[in-house]
RNA sequence: GCGAGCGUGGUGAAAUUGGUAGACACGCUAGACUUAGGAUCUAGUGCCUCGCGGUGUGAGGGUUCGAGUCCCUCCGCUCGCACCA
C-alpha cells in the first residue's frame, strides 16, 4: 500500500486544474437567477511578507462553500485579484530606488504562488490587479462620473495629516488620533484637498443597511459612524446687533435653560465679537488650540478649558443676555461649530459651567418640580419647567412644540446632523492613480476627456514625498504642463493621486468583465451576477473600505450604470487567527506562521482542514501546531481506506445510516458555513468505519464526495483509484435519504425531580405509556421513588421521562 | 461613557424548538505492535470520591417537571467609537 503523498498528489491536481481550466466559469443563460451565485473574497494588498494563515482562513471557507454550490448545480463566479497601489511599495522605493511596479509585481508573482498551492477554485482568468493602467483607467474613469455628478469638490480645509507618511487621511483612516497604517500621532495641516462629497449619501448609506445580511456588529459600526441625529438649529441674535450665532442642538427642549453659548476656537466670528478687553486672552487661546494635536484636543481627562469673549446674546425665548465663551471642546466640524450651553441638563456644559462658575438653570424634571440640582440632569423623559408655556408638558412633546414656534417665529428650523465627514480623497503621494484633472487658468479645472484616459503614472527620478503637501509627480514639468481639454491654452495637471480604498471601491465589478475595453462592466453581464452573495473578509475593514464601496456603489446606481442598490448582499468577517497561546501573531514575537511551511509539512489539504477545524469562522482563535496533527491523521485514514479492496457488496444498514447521517450533516453545516462541525462528522464516519476490512463503494464514494469541497486534491487522487475518469469537482453532491438516517433504538433518560438516574435502550417509536411504565420497572429509579409522592410524570417520546416526587 | 459581541474540561471547541453537557480533535494515562517511535492500533480521560454518590457551562437570583440555552442583577474579557452638542 502507498503512503499519503500529499505533496505530489497536490501539484498534479493543481496542474490539472490550471490546465483544464476547471473552473473558468461563463455567463451562461441557461442558470437560473436563483443558480447563480457570486462568492466575493477581500482581495489581498500583495505585501513583500507574503501570505500568514489569516489570509487563507476566509478564501477556504469561500472556496469549501463555492466547490459545495457548484456540486450543487450552481453557476458560480468566485474570482481572485490584488489589490496593488499603496504605500509599502512605494516607501520601499523610496529606500531603494526600486520602481513600486517591479516589487508589487514579484510580490503578486508570489502571493499567486502561494494562493494557488491551496488548490482555491477561482477562475484565473479573470484576476484584477488595481495599479495595471487597463484597471486603474476604469477608477479614473468612475472618478470622473462622480466628479460630473458634482460629488468631488476641492477644499482648502484642516485636515488629517500622517507626518510619518507624509500624506493627508480621511478620519475613517484616524484610529485612537493616530495614523491607521503606521500609528504616528495625526497632526492638523491646511491643504488643498480634493473631497468626496459621501455626507450627501448619509441618509441613504443609513437606509441600505436595513436591507443587507450583514452581521450586527458591521451594520452598528456604519450606523454610528454615520451617526445621523436629529434636533433644531437655533438662532441666537448678539445683544448690540453684532449678528447672530446660530447653533445645533439636539435638546430644544432645554432652550430656556442655556445660560451661555460656546464657539470652537475656528469659529469665524470669534475675531468679530470679541471685545477689546478680551482680545489677548482669546488670541492666546486660539493659539494654545491650534498647537495641539487631536489627541490632545479629545482628551477627556484633561477637563474643560475656554476663555470668555466679552461679547453678549440674547437667549430668543426669555430675553436672557448670556455670556459667549470659546472652549477648544466645541468641534468647528460638526454641526454649526457653536452650542448653546445647558448646564443643568449636558455632562460638558455642566463641567465647563461649574470650573467657570457660570450660571446653571434647571427646565426638565423629573416630575415637574424644582429641585436644587447636586448633579447634571440629562434624561430624556422628563416634564418641562422654568419654561414658560411649555411648563408641564413631557419632554418628548416638547421637542416638536418648540421646533414648531422656532420655526414661526423665524428664528430656528428643524434640523439633521451626521458624524460622517466628506472623504478627504487626494494623497500626496505617487504610488497611486493619477486624479484625472486639469487645472486651467482660464477654464478652472476641466476634467480629463474620457476617450485619453487612462492617464498614466509618470516615471519619477524620486519617490520622496515633498512633505509641503505636494506628489512627487509635482516635479515631473514635462507631465505636469499640459494644455487644457477645453481651451486648448497652458495648463497644468492635478499632482495629487487617488487613495488606496480608490482600487477596492468597484474591483468586485471589474471581475464581471475584466477584459471590456469599451466600458467598466458590461450591462448584462453585471446583471447576470450581481448582487455579490456571500463577501468574506476581516472585519477591519467595517467601516473603510466598505463604506467607501457602498458609496460608490449607490452613485454608480443613481447614474444608472449599476443595477443593485447595494454591493454585497451577505458580509461574513472571519476571526482573527491568533498565534500560539492566543497572542498576536507579529513580525516582532516571531510567531508569524507561514503557510508554505505548512503545506510543506502537512499538505495543502490538511492546511485547508485544520484552518476550519480550529472552530466557527468568524469568531478569533489562536493557531495550535500541535492541532493540525488531528486533521492530518484523519486524511491519513482516509486515503488508508481508500487503497483497501473494494467491495462491491450491498451496503449493510449500519453502513447506510452512518453515510446518511453524514450527508446530512454535511449538507446542512457546509451550506451554512460552518465547517468545523461538517469536518467532525466526517471524522465519525472514518472512526465508524475504518475497522472495516474492505472498503465498501456505495458508502465509500458518497463520502469522497461530501470530502471534495474540503480537501480537494486527495479526493479526486481517491476518485481516480476508485476507477473515475471523470473529476470529482464536476460530480453530484450527495442526497441522503432521511428514513436511513433515523435510527431504530434510542436512549431513553429517566429523570427523577430532572436528576439522570438511567438510561433505558428503547424502539425508537416507542409510546409515552412504554417509557412511563419501563422507567418505573427500573430498580435505581425505583430506589429513588420508593416511598415518595408522585407528583407529576413527564414523558417526551423518544427522549426521556421525569418523575417529579416529594 | 456609548455601541456590538463573548464567558463551557488541561487546550481548540460541540450541544435543532429548553430535554443525556463536554460530540470531534489536541494533550495526557495505560496497553499492543515494534530494533526504535514525535509512526500506527486499542482502551480510558470534566471535577471531588476507593465506591455509592455528589457536583459541574463567569457569579447570584428567577421562570420551568427540566436551563449552557429564556428573564433579571452583577462581574470579567474582546472589538469598535469616543467632548458629535
Amino acid at each position: 500500500m502507498s503512503s499519503y503523498n500529499f505533496t505530489e498528489i497536490e501539484q498534479k491536481w493543481q496542474k490539472y486544474w490550471d490546465e483544464n481550466r476547471t473552473f473558468k466559469v461563463t455567463e451562461d443563460p441557461s442558470y437560473p437567477k436563483e443558480k447563480r451565485m457570486y462568492v466575493l473574497d477581500m482581495f489581498p494588498y500583495p505585501s513583500g511578507a507574503g501570505l500568514h494563515v489569516g489570509h487563507p482562513e476566509g478564501y477556504t471557507a469561500t472556496d469549501m462553500y463555492c466547490r459545495y454550490l457548484r456540486m450543487n448545480g450552481y453557476n458560480v463566479l468566485h474570482p481572485m485579484g490584488f489589490d496593488s497601489f499603496g504605500l509599502p511599495a512605494e516607501n520601499y522605493a523610496i529606500k531603494t530606488g526600486t520602481h513600486p511596479e517591479k516589487t508589487t509585481m514579484e510580490n503578486i508573482e508570489n502571493f499567486r504562488r502561494q494562493i494557488k498551492s491551496l488548490g482555491f477554485c477561482y477562475d484565473w482568468d479573470r484576476e484584477v490587479s488595481t495599479h495595471t493602467s487597463e484597471y486603474y483607467r476604469w477608477t479614473q474613469w468612475i472618478f470622473l462620473q462622480l466628479y460630473k455628478k458634482g460629488l468631488a469638490y476641492e477644499a482648502e480645509t484642516p485636515i488629517n495629516w500622517c507626518p510619518e507618511c507624509k500624506t493627508g487621511l480621511a478620519n475613517e483612516e484616524v484610529k485612537d488620533g493616530g495614523c491607521d497604517r503606521c500609528g504616528t500621532p495625526v497632526t492638523r495641516k491646511n491643504l488643498r484637498q480634493w473631497m468626496f462629497q459621501i455626507t450627501e449619501y448619509g441618509d441613504s448609506l443609513l437606509e441600505g443597511l436595513n436591507d443587507i445580511n450583514w452581521t450586527e456588529s458591521v451594520k452598528a459600526m456604519q450606523n454610528n459612524w454615520i451617526g445621523r441625529s436629529e434636533g433644531a438649529n437655533v438662532v441666537f441674535k448678539l445683544e448690540n446687533g453684532q449678528g447672530q450665532i446660530e447653533v445645533y442642538t439636539t435638546r430644544p427642549d432645554t432652550l430656556f435653560g442655556a445660560t451661555y453659548m460656546v464657539l470652537s476656537p475656528e469659529h469665524k466670528l470669534v475675531d468679530k465679537i470679541t471685545t477689546q478687553e478680551f482680545k489677548d486672552a482669546v488670541e492666546n487661546y486660539k493659539t494654545q488650540a491650534a498647537l495641539k494635536s487631536d489627541l490632545e484636543r479629545t482628551d477627556l481627562a484633561k477637563g474643560k478649558t475656554g476663555v470668555f469673549t466679552g461679547a453678549y446674546a440674547i437667549n430668543p425665548v426669555n430675553g436672557d443676555k448670556i455670556p459667549v465663551w470659546i472652549s477648544d471642546y466645541i468641534l468647528i466640524s460638526y454641526g454649526t461649530g457653536a452650542i448653546m450651553a445647558v448646564p443643568a441638563h449636558d455632562e460638558r456644559d455642566w463641567e465647563f459651567a461649574k470650573t467657570f462658575d457660570l450660571p446653571i438653570k434647571q427646565v426638565v424634571s423629573e416630575d415637574g418640580h424644582i429641585k436644587e440640582l447636586t448633579e447634571v440632569y440629562p434624561a430624556k423623559d422628563g416634564v418641562a419647567v422654568n419654561s414658560g408655556k411649555f411648563d408641564g408638558m413631557k419632554t418628548a412633546d416638547v421637542i416638536p412644540a418648540i421646533i414648531k414656534w422656532l420655526e414661526e417665529e423665524g428664528i430656528g428650523h428643524k434640523s439633521v446632523n451626521y458624524k460622517l465627514r466628506d472623504w478627504v480623497f487626494s494623497r500626496q503621494r505617487y504610488w497611486g492613480e493619477p486624479i484625472p484633472l486639469v487645472h486651467c487658468p482660464s477654464c478652472g479645472t476641466v476634467p480629463v476627456p474620457e476617450s485619453e484616459l487612462p492617464l498614466e503614472l509618470p516615471e519619477v527620478t524620486s519617490y520622496e514625498p515633498s512633505g509641503t503637501g505636494e506628489s512627487p509627480l509635482a516635479n515631473i514639468d514635462e507631465w505636469v504642463n499640459c494644455s487644457c481639454p477645453k481651451c486648448g491654452g497652458a495648463a497644468k495637471r492635478e499632482t495629487n493621486t487617488m487613495p488606496q480604498w480608490a482600487g477596492s471601491c468597484w474591483y468586485y465589478l471589474r471581475y464581471i468583465d475584466p477584459k471590456n475595453t469599451e466600458s467598466f462592466c458590461s450591462k448584462e453581464k453585471e446583471e447576470y451576477w450581481m448582487p455579490v452573495g456571500l463577501y468574506v473578509g476581516g472585519a477591519e475593514h467595517a467601516v473603510l473600505h466598505l463604506l467607501y464601496a457602498r458609496f460608490w456603489h449607490h452613485v454608480l446606481h443613481d447614474l444608472g450604470l449599476v443595477s443593485t442598490r447595494e454591493p454585497f448582499h451577505r458580509l461574513i468577517n472571519q476571526g482573527m487567527i491568533l498565534g500560539e497561546g492566543g497572542i498576536k501573531m507579529s513580525k516582532s514575537l516571531g510567531n508569524v506562521i507561514n503557510p508554505d511551511d505548512v503545506i510543506n509539512e502537512y499538505g495543502a489539504d490538511s492546511m485547508r482542514l485544520y484552518e476550519m477545524f480550529m472552530g466557527p469562522l468568524e469568531v478569533t482563535k489562536p493557531w495550535a501546531t500541535s492541532g493540525i496533527s488531528g486533521v492530518f491523521r484523519f486524511l491519513n485514514r482516509v486515503w488508508n481506506m481508500a487503497n483497501r479492496e473494494v467491495s462491491e457488496d450491498e451496503p449493510t444498514k449500519e453502513q447506510l445510516k452512518s453515510l446518511h447521517k453524514t450527508i446530512k450533516k454535511l449538507t446542512n453545516d457546509t451550506s451554512k458555513l460552518e465547517f468545523n462541525t461538517g469536518i467532525a462528522q466526517m471524522m465519525i464516519f472514518v472512526n465508524e468505519n475504518y475497522g472495516d476490512e474492505k472498503v465498501n463503494r456505495a458508502i465509500f464514494e458518497p463520502f469522497i464526495k461530501l470530502l471534495a469541497p474540503y480537501a480537494p486534491h486527495i479526493a479526486e487522487e481517491i476518485w481516480q483509484i476508485l476507477g473515475h475518469k471523470d473529476i470529482i469537482a464536476n460530480e453530484k453532491w450527495p442526497t441522503y435519504v432521511e428514513e436511513y438516517t433515523v435510527d431504530d433504538e434510542v436512549t431513553i433518560v429517566v429523570q427523577v425531580n430532572g436528576k439522570l438516574r438511567a438510561k433505558m435502550q428503547m424502539p425508537a417509536d416507542i409510546t409515552k405509556e412504554e417509557m412511563e411504565k419501563a422507567a418505573f420497572d427500573n430498580e435505581n429509579v425505583k430506589s429513588h421513588t420508593d416511598g415518595k409522592h408522585i407528583v407529576k410524570v413527564v414523558a417526551v417520546p423518544g427522549k426521556l421521562v421525569n418523575i417529579v416526587v416529594k
